[in-house]
RNA sequence: GGCCCGUUCGUCUAGGGGUUAGGACGCCAGGUUUUCAUCCUGGUAACAGGGGUUCGAUUCCCCUACGGGCUACCA
């Protein structure tokens, strides 16, 4: 009774890969996993107009990023190998010829040219034109014509390409996993090609024969392949095969206005649409995303627990998922939601951790910081700046003035806050910090304070300006842990600079 | 146009014949921080409309509207 459980992910290498074939891909993954089954990646390059040089690696490589691995696919043969279709296009003809033998298919000679014509021709009528049981007999194929003359133009090289005969007078009942009984009259369905011209199967063919080969259990894929559903089922019936099950996945939606998530909108939003870089458009990846971030939200994205639990581990959602709870209905991409999910993950990571994130990278920090200053002393920053940051690159604009002195004092703040006494009481900090020898953070707040009360000043009077001069706005963590950190001698410098900067002015 | 699928706060969603319709993101307010942010607390806000069925419907059925997908020798 349990057929062991397998699953593909069967993307076209016509581009990057999108966050919603990303997800695809994941809900393969866990429902594999959930189930103890094996996950293969197949490759459907079946269109050789469409294939893009590199999509493949990018395909690999985006799944390694987000930490789906496969467990099958190119280059990594369990057995049912190869694993792209143009390595399969031996197998195909002779399981259309088997179609054709079985009075299932047919061969067909319109040119393109003329189908074109019949399509413009009906539009011109208000109708559409459907290669179909309407007119199949009217066309130019092996159904219309004597079986002399069908050899005749095949022996003569003609162009052709094998069709389905779709059944006439049929009702089909389908059933998908989310979507549960879908019923189908078989007279709207068209006679679609199955082998093309160009001694290639379309992907119905393909997809079909290979799921079948692959011993595939289940076939989790876009919603944009249920109108196809029909015809995958009856062509598992012609070829007297068991069919997987199916489960079609909602659409990501855009973010505003109409349709589903595309390249442009991520260009017009500011935010990635593709796990990485790819020509001009900037990856999750290279946006400082952590993969665990954008695993979770794609995850949350048509599915949920049914409990209120947001953050996912990749185990826990593997434990937790189940493709009864995905949804049926398209969900929208929400971009701020997706900076939630990273500002949590980047709390969880420990502080080492992400300063070398930060040191190594070099597009998020100026380069004479790793040359400065020590991993530990990055991470003793980060962890005073880390609970306000959604990504590794926010740290610099939170906390430059911990590498350097403020290049410039914020405006306001210097109206607000600089008076006429206060280069004086600056001094008099000076002269405390100078005495302070034990430069931690809690000594150094009560030295400060037991002075502000000795003097009789206010903490208004010393504290908003300290702040400005140390750090140059009115911005940031506790200040004497800043102190601390940056030491005395620094502090003092700061504060010397700022008298000299601001009282001339 | 035709076919198929769908519709709970602005968004992601829970729920389900009788609920104060719950959570999260965002937004707003208060608190904390003598700063900014974080954080905490609170608040705003939804069952598309119309018919049924029913004692009762947001929940079940039908219709409409709206949204989405497909309609290639692309996947």
């Amino acid at each position: 009774m349990s057929e062991k459980v397998r699953v593909r992910f069967a993307p076209s290498p016509t581009g990057p890969l999108h966050i919603g074939g990303v997800r695809t891909a994941l809900f393969n993954y866990l429902f594999a996993k959930k189930q103890g089954g094996d996950f293969v990646l197949r490759i459907e390059d079946t269109d050789q107009n469409r294939y893009v040089e590199g999509a493949e690696n990018y395909i690999v490589e985006a799944l390694n990023w987000c930490g789906i691995p496969f467990d099958e696919g190119p280059e990594k043969d369990g057995g049912y190998g190869p694993y792209r279709q143009s390595e399969r296009k031996h197998l195909y003809e002779s399981f259309a010829l088997e179609l054709i033998e079985k009075g299932k298919a047919y061969y067909a000679f319109d040119t393109p040219e003329q189908l074109d014509f019949h399509r413009k021709d009906h539009e011109a009528k208000g109708k559409t034109f459907i290669y179909n049981w309407h007119n199949r007999l009217k066309l130019s194929n092996s159904l219309s014509l004597s079986s002399e003359e069908v050899r005749a133009k095949l022996d003569a090289g003609e162009d052709y390409v094998i069709r389905f005969l779709s059944p006439q007078d049929e009702e089909l009942v389908l059933n998908d996993i989310i979507r549960g009984e879908i019923k189908i009259d078989t007279n709207i369905l068209d006679d679609k090609i199955l082998f093309k011209g160009d001694g290639m199967p379309t992907y119905h063919l393909a997809n079909i024969v290979d799921d079948h080969l692959m011993k595939i259990s289940h076939v989790i894929r876009g919603e944009e392949w249920l109108p196809s559903l029909a015809l995958h089922q009856l062509l598992y019936n012609a070829f007297e095969w068991k069919a997987p099950h199916f489960a079609h996945l909602p659409l990501i939606m855009k973010p505003v206005g109409k349709g589903k998530l595309s390249k442009r909108d991520g260009e017009q939003g500011g935010f990635p649409v593709f796990p990485l870089s790819w020509n001009e458009s900037v990856g999750y990846r290279e946006a400082g995303y952590f993969p665990e971030a954008v695993v979770n939200f794609l995850a949350l994205l048509g599915w949920n627990p049914g409990t209120e639990q947001e953050l996912f581990s990749l185990d826990e959602l593997v434990q937790a998922f189940s493709l009864e709870r995905v949804h049926k209905s398209g969900a929208r991409f929400d971009p701020d939601k997706t900076k939630w999910y990273n500002h949590q993950y980047l709390q969880f990571k420990k502080d080492g951790e992400l300063a070398e994130l930060f040191l190594k990278d070099s597009n998020v920090r100026p380069s004479a910081v790793e040359a400065s200053f020590t991993e530990e002393y990055v991470a003793k920053v980060i962890s005073l700046i880390k609970e306000r940051a959604n990504f590794v690159s926010d740290f610099w604009e939170l906390g430059n003035y911990f590498f350097q002195a403020p290049v410039s004092y914020d405006e306001k703040a210097v109206n607000k806050q600089w008076k006429e006494d206060t280069p004086q009481i600056m001094n008099g900090v000076i002269s405390v910090l100078e005495e302070v020898d034990d430069f931690s953070s809690a000594n150094i707040e009560t030295k400060v304070k037991d002075w502000i009360s000795k003097k009789d000043l206010s903490f208004g009077k010393v504290m908003p300006p300290l702040r400005l001069v140390i750090v140059g706005d009115m911005k940031g963590p506790h200040l004497f842990d800043i102190l601390e950190l940056i030491g005395k001698e620094e502090s003092v410098e700061r504060i010397k600079t700022a008298i000299s900067q601001l009282t001339d002015v």
